[in-house]
DNA sequence: CTGCTCATAGTGGTCCGACCACCTGGCTGG
DNA sequence: CCAGCCAGGTGGTCGGACCACTATGAGCAG
């Protein structure tokens, strides 16, 4: 039953990885299905069971696997949010120039999806949006505005429908991304900015007007990239392209 | 639910995926730097090799780190490239609405990408576009015009000037992906409106006017997901394997 | 009969030591 | 001086042992 066809390319433990992602992609593993024991898995790819874990090990951390000590190794739902948890560590490795280029995604999606939102949104998820906003403007702790202002966001992309966009969005204003960012952004006063552009986002969303609610969120995000752009002016040397940078 | 400062959080593996992901974004470890060997980090972070190796696969297939067979291990450039690659990944398993999400965030950056790149495109890169929309006009080879047109985006989106949304499209239009969708698309003779929607964008880039080369990207890439959508309608749960449409 | 406890087998998690394949750099010999 | 060889170091692979945890069901108390 084996297919004597080794191409011999890459690592083993490479080629255990596309083993397994092709057989997710032919359908032969289900989301939520159970894998044989790592020991059988082994055996069946003809590996050792060092190399099989390592491939287990890679394709847990991409969201493909999961593994419950004692139990098993499950494929998990392959929902965005599964897959795109990975996103997050592009936001936190990411600097400089690179940082700007997230921020201006994050622009272009989240105006999308809050525009999406406001043509969308029902009255629940509305009233949740202004918990948060109320929570936010009722305290003065930085990590609990922090908190809420996620989730103020959160709630609007979960009401745009579309979970993979949500799925990004949330990598991309993962903790440390933000507070990365945040910090410095508002320790200069822009905490009275903010509160104006959230508000001017729920107005939006609540008058149901998705170019107005495209707008604020554009310029809501726009304004902490143009801040950091700023930012990194000053000690911005002409880059070429060569990627000699150390 | 919090998880607290704990001593023994998750697996050791897990752990130490974490220790390197701090030291590379404390600036401990700079990108293209080499690691101290395998067995030094096992000892230095007090675990074993094999769970070492583990993390740094790990971090292998994120993007993060490089392995050279003989030489070294190192940190990448951490560019969008680099981190990105992942996200071929996502396009590969998303199955079914999750496709039509995918194709729905492809249409928003690639429409505001082409608007960036009619904006700042060079003569050397329009020219460039200008050939593969040529050699996509000149071939009735699938796979030709496959590449081709794959070409001639990546092309557009590397005009736009925003990196990481060219590596994040890259990954979007990855070629299992793209065989995917395109296949079932292409053969009911779509070949003649995707010749005038591209005949379209480039006429917008040569033009300099990123309205209209919004417009015409959006329309290019919603056709394409306006069509999947509705193949996925008709069916009830295409859950199974369904090995004809895929 | 019901419900609980707990022994146990099976699973993933960790560690160790050995060997292989490959690259590098210094050394040798021309 | 240079080409080629060679030895050391590196990641890659393997097999086995043991630990930590889970799930199952047999057996006991109620």
């Amino acid at each position: 039953m084996d297919d004597e066809t080794a191409p011999q390319k890459g690592t083993v433990t490479q080629r255990a990885i596309e083993r397994i992602k092709a057989m997710i992609g032919e359908g032969r593993l289900e989301p939520g299905q159970r894998l044989p024991t790592e020991r059988d898995l082994a055996v069946q790819l003809g590996i050792s069971r060092s190399s099989m874990r390592e491939a287990i090990r890679a394709l847990t951390v991409l969201g493909v696997l999961e593994a419950r000590h004692g139990s098993g190794i499950y494929v998990t739902q392959l929902e965005a949010g599964d897959l795109l948890e990975t996103f997050g560590v592009v936001a936190d490795l990411s600097r400089g120039p690179q940082l700007v280029e997230l921020l201006a995604i994050r622009r272009i999606l989240e105006s999308t999806a809050t525009a999406l939102a406001a043509a969308r949104i029902t009255p629940d998820q509305l009233a949740e949006v202004e918990k948060h906003l109320a929570a936010m403007n009722a305290t003065d702790d930085p990590e609990e505005i922090l908190a809420h202002d996620l989730a103020f966001h959160r709630e609007i992309a979960a009401a745009a429908g579309n979970e993979t966009m949500a799925a990004i969005l949330e990598g991309l204003s993962s903790r440390t991304f933000r507070a990365r960012v945040w910090r410095g952004y508002q320790e200069e006063g822009a905490f009275a900015r903010t509160r104006r552009e959230h508000a001017a986002i729920h107005r939006a969303l609540a008058a149901r007007d998705p170019e107005a609610a495209r707008a604020a969120a554009a310029a809501h995000v726009g304004e902490v990239e143009q801040w950091l752009r700023a930012q990194l002016g000053p000690q911005d040397r002409p880059r070429a392209r060569s990627s000699a940078a150390t």
